[in-house]
DNA sequence: ATAATACTTGACCGACCGGTCATCTATTAA
DNA sequence: TTAATAGATGACCGGTCGGTCAAGTATTAT
């Protein structure tokens, strides 16, 4: 159990490090294996296919994100505005280090698999998908907070959440492929300015 | 000529179908070729590469983007906000049409690319880069004249412009990622609402 | 008419891909 | 102690990948 355990989660460690900074499609089981020091046959021991391991690797992904600095940033204890601030700190600094290391930038590991494999793989696309909506309501509640707190004005709640999630992937993918993190720090506050009004009651 | 011409034109429009709706990894040569109705020989006349194809893609692309809808959009005679308007909506149909035809939202070819290969590749990083700064600039433009017409009050227009693509190019994201185009129609509008101060001066 | 050039053809190449499998070793349960 | 199970090993497989090349055919310029 716990040599297989570790081996299952080495394997799981580097694909998910090789994936995010390069692409699903470079990245081969062989290197994975490798890097990983496993051999070919314990690889597939673990994981019936390439295309499992990815589906592994999003949903560990996601784990981390959540009990990580998603968490963190979406605190109760913080003002619900505030909360904005720090995610995207949070990506900010997840982005430097990760240039420092590598040399490049590698953006949000869902938007680069959601944009590389979603067109071909209807279940990958539907999980990632449903990573974006969980991630959407942590900001809808920040935002029904806010409202309620009157920090800001009345507003459709949902739907805003929704563009904020979206404003952040693009101001992501706008860095990587400016390869700055900077851009992160420079166009993320703006994603408090986003607003969309209620639609009014028939 | 003519001929040439016309397979080179082949090779490259059915290059940027395939390499739009899919992915640069997922299109072999062999799959181009065989669609285009070309010889893979001949192809290696054209290309002396799959990158360089992509490349050449990707400048075809912006180039009919920029004589296109994105010129339609940002025309001198259209109201600078306007164009925002007019630019998502170009976005929706382009790709409700889309959908339509092949099943599946492909979303911003520029921006696929860019997350699949910004890492792998400087020169196409830096190309698509480039071409995300022009189109940027177009954003600005608009914003110079709807400041200097005192459409909105006044702001940092090239921050913002840099946020509003970032933002749509993270609706197209979450719409993909939804494969569901009317997601452009209902977070598209909100990217009027996108504000960056001015920094005050020193 | 001829020579040079542009383009086409399709067989071919080595490398690498994801994936399999028989065999061996360690661990666990009875 | 033994039988079963879990995990590790690495050789192996068919297929596909990007790319090459020698030979042929149009096309163009002289």
């Amino acid at each position: 159990m716990n040599v297989a355990a570790d081996t299952k989660d080495r394997i799981l460690t580097t694909a998910r490090e090789l994936f995010h900074g390069r692409s699903y499609a470079d990245v081969g089981i062989k290197e994975i294996c490798t890097l990983a020091n496993v051999q070919k046959g314990s690889f597939y021991h673990f994981f019936p296919s390439k295309r499992d391991l990815a589906m592994a690797v999003i949903d560990d992904m996601a784990d981390d994100w959540a009990h990580g600095f998603v968490a963190e940033a979406f605190d109760d204890e913080l003002p619900p505005l505030e909360r904005l601030d720090y995610m995207v700190d949070a990506v900010y600094y997840w982005q430097k280090a990760a240039k420092n290391l590598e040399g490049r930038m590698p953006g949000c590991l869902f938007g680069n698999l959601a944009l590389e494999i979603s067109t071909r793989d209807e279940v990958i696309r539907a999980r990632i998908n449903a990573i974006f909506i969980n991630a959407s309501s942590r900001f809808h509640e920040a935002l029904e907070l806010a409202v309620e707190r009157g920090d800001i004005p009345p507003l459709d709640t949902q739907t805003t959440a929704t563009a904020m999630l979206a404003y952040l992937e693009g101001v992501i993918l706008l860095a990587k492929t400016r390869n700055d993190p900077d851009v992160v720090r420079e166009l993320g506050p703006a994603i408090k300015s986003i607003r969309i009004e209620l639609k009014p009651p028939n």
